[in-house]
DNA sequence: AGCACGCCGACT
DNA sequence: GTCGGCGTGCTC
């Protein structure tokens, strides 16, 4: 029995033969309190790959019978595996991963919907009025529930309540759920062209076929990836298979569920955090019934129970947003593909500019690559050029070039959008006393505190902490003496206002937009050129479609560049060709102006040729001797305690019992980049292997018998992306 | 995770 | 004397 709590193994318990089967869901007692667990089977359910911990024996007579068993669908084999697996695989206790599985549904079943059919008593006795004809004149062959019943037939419920009590109504269950209809395969077939065509049907073939497959559809942006593998979703649907979607930010992606809609005729269903309560319980219930057959998800729905996946699609696949950080670390899109394994079905990875990762598996034979070259329709790629701040800077304390407004100016005047892009919100990043050099720094992390002037605060970005704006510095008390440095998204809002006063100017950051509705909202006034300029954050680089617009402005190219993350240029690559592909979508062409101070960096110079091949080539060469990833493996402890020798003190001990074998590395203990995080104080060891070696049991090995005080933490990261 | 147990300081 | 802080260990 495997319990939703952080204990090393499974629990046995006592059951009736035959009273219950591997992934069946039941109540048992632990200590004096009531648990929901999983029945879990040793011999399926628990990889070699990793050893994991073996189980202890209880002696029999000391076992306690389950409670009883509860009335939900079972989990399915290929997802008790899957947890199994990501456990061992991450380091994580196995009940931390199948609490992700069951934590949305609760124990109480989903409430069951009554509707209203024709009755088995004849009408002919009955004093049939005028409201009651209409009544039944309403009924369908499917249930109606008694608020959609009485308003069709413009009546109140009463109406309904006494034919029923004279038998001419009947209930019954409502079966075809109405939030969750069924897509149409065939509902709106688009006409694809002949490279389409050829791509979607390789995509199907490989979905009728069945069996695991992991398939790298790469296409420029605009080229219509999503209408390609929306074919594989139809082929998937005509087997009566499900299939789940993943997005990166799936909160955002009201425009791909309005395609998808359009596509396939009813909206898919949805997962992702912020869905809550009922929502997400019926959601749960529709899917392991079946009833929800296309799910678009964030990284959580690879927990989902879907009793009959048949094909996995991972959207934007070199995203980052797909790692998990906290809590369970996992990788949303490795994830997919090890589930997709598991349950022997293929995996489609989508992408405009694959991460190194997924071009290497390709290279190696290990994923099979389809290529759309062409932008769709008339829309021609964006023109991309360089801005050289060094020979061409903004005006002293401004961030805009004249030649990035010039290019903004024009725009206009032909009545086109531009967008600028910057990837930080708030005002400032830093603020410094004129006088004595103070930095406005955290209480609780290592890092600045960022302005918002809007809200006249100050706030850190990390841990949330935010204190007014004050009006003299609180080091050497110097009036007005506190400036800001650089610019965050609103001192862009701010110069662009100044420079085009008449324009319609909006702001898209995550924090000024709140809730998805809003984000949808902005989105419609974008499409609807409601807006003439767009100051955005990454939010704006997300796949929207503006048809109008045709110029984007990066204010700072070089952005990303610093830090030294290994994939630093990787990421920014990217997300500057992202943002770059808003520009020109329809039969306009695109213009992206980079304003950067670092002209000649491969980065730089990748973007400007539109040569991602030869960019990514050059990564793979920069990483390939060093057996950094993709060519070797990465682990990371994050060693923490609440004073820095503590940190210091646990981090050394750590190190001082480094495991010392041939083909691996032991980087550290250093401080971690952000050295005190939410009032912890942070040490870094990384582990790097080569690619053939399995982390996991050195990992094991080195941390067994160290001893933990309740202050002191050691976080392990597999495969780390983020190296804050 | 929750909960009990047990060991120390400070209180009606 | 006991109340309650938290550090430690266990739950089939």
């Amino acid at each position: 029995m495997l319990l939703p709590l952080p204990f090393p193994t499974a629990l046995d318990y006592l059951a009736p033969e035959g009273a219950v089967s591997p992934g069946d869901l039941v109540q048992v007692p632990l200590g004096k309190r009531q648990e929901t667990g999983c029945v879990w089977d040793r011999e399926s359910d628990v990889p070699a790959d990793f050893a994991p911990v073996p189980a202890r024996e209880v002696a029999r007579t000391r076992l306690k019978p389950i409670s009883g068993k509860l009335d939900m669908p079972a989990l399915p084999g290929d997802l008790r595996r899957f947890i199994a697996w990501l456990a061992a695989y991450t380091l994580t206790p196995p009940g931390l991963v199948l609490a992700m599985a069951i934590r949305a549904r609760h124990t109480k079943p989903p409430r069951v919907v009554h509707g209203w059919v024709r009755g088995t008593e004849a009408t002919e006795g009955l004093r049939m009025t005028e409201a009651r004809q209409r009544v039944m004149a309403a009924l369908g062959p499917h249930p109606a529930t008694t608020a959609s019943l009485a308003e069709r037939a413009g009546v109140s419920d009463a109406v309904i309540r006494g034919l029923a009590a004279a038998g001419a109504l009947r209930e019954e269950v409502v079966t075809c759920d109405p939030l969750f209809g069924t897509p149409d395969p065939d509902f709106d077939r688009p006409r694809l062209s002949p490279e389409q065509g050829e791509a979607a049907h390789e995509l199907s073939s490989a979905v009728r076929e069945g069996g695991f497959a992991t398939i790298l559809l790469e296409g420029v942006t605009g080229s219509g990836k999503t209408e390609v593998y929306f074919e594989a979703v139809a082929q998937c649907l005509a087997q009566g298979r499900q299939c789940l979607v993943l997005l990166p930010e799936i909160a955002l992606s009201t425009q791909w569920t309005d395609r998808f809609a359009r596509r396939f005729g009813v909206q898919p269903a949805l997962w992702h955090s912020e869905l809550g309560g009922r929502k997400k319980r019926e959601t749960w219930y529709a899917i392991a019934a079946g009833r929800a057959q296309v799910v678009v998800g964030a990284r959580s729905a690879l927990f989902l129970p879907f009793p009959a996946l048949g094909l996995v699609i991972v959207d934007e696949e070199h995203e980052s947003a797909f790692k998990q950080e906290e809590g369970v670390t996992y990788h949303g899109r490795d994830m997919a593909i090890v589930r997709a394994r598991l349950a022997g079905i293929p995996v489609i990875l989508v992408s405009a500019t694959p991460s190194l990762e997924t071009l290497t598996n390709v290279e190696a034979g290990r994923y099979r690559h389809v290529v759309l070259h062409g932008r769709h329709g008339a829309a021609t790629l964006p023109r991309v050029a360089l801005i050289d701040m060094r020979k061409a800077p903004p005006e002293r304390g401004q961030f805009l070039s004249p030649a990035l407004l010039g290019a903004m100016r024009e725009t206009l005047a032909r009545q086109d959008q531009a967008m600028l892009f910057l990837n930080r919100r708030g005002y400032a990043p830093l603020t410094l006393c004129r006088s004595c050099g103070h930095r406005m720094e955290c209480p609780n992390c290592s890092a600045w505190l960022v302005e918002h002037r809007a809200r006249q605060i100050l706030t850190c970005h990390h841990c949330g902490h935010h204190e007014p704006l004050p009006h003299s510095c609180p080091s050497c008390a110097a009036e007005a003496s506190l400036v800001p440095i650089g610019p965050g998204i609103e001192r862009v809002h701010e110069e662009v206002r100044h420079h085009f006063p008449e324009a319609r100017i909006l702001v898209m950051a995550s924090d000024t937009l709140g809730s998805p509705s809003a984000t949808a909202e902005a989105v419609r006034q974008i499409a609807a050129r409601e807006v003439d300029l767009i100051v955005g954050t990454q939010i704006v680089a997300k796949g929207w479609h503006f048809p109008d617009l045709t110029l984007v402005g990066v204010v700072d190219a070089d952005l990303g560049l610093g830090g030294g993350d290994l994939r630093a240029a990787e990421r920014t690559v990217q997300l500057l060709h992202q943002v770059g592909g808003r520009a020109g979508r329809a039969e306009k062409p695109g213009q992206v102006l980079l304003q950067s101070y670092l002209g000649d960096h491969p980065v730089m110079q990748a973007l400007v040729s539109n040569d991602y091949q030869a960019f990514m080539a050059q990564e793979a060469a920069q990483r390939k001797p060093g057996f950094w990833p993709p060519y070797g493996r990465l682990a990371a402890l994050i060693v923490s305690a609440d004073t820095a020798e503590a940190a210091d003190g646990l981090a050394g001990r750590i190190g001082a019992r480094a495991p010392d074998l041939p083909g691996i590395q032991v980087l550290g203990p250093a401080p971690a980049p952000l050295a005190i995080l939410r009032g912890r104080h942070r040490r870094r060891l990384l582990l790097r292997t080569r690619r053939n070696v399995a982390v996991q049991p050195i990992l094991r090995n080195w941390l067994e018998g160290l001893k933990l005080t309740t202050h002191e933490r050691v976080d392990i990261d597999i495969d780390p992306i983020s190296f804050l």
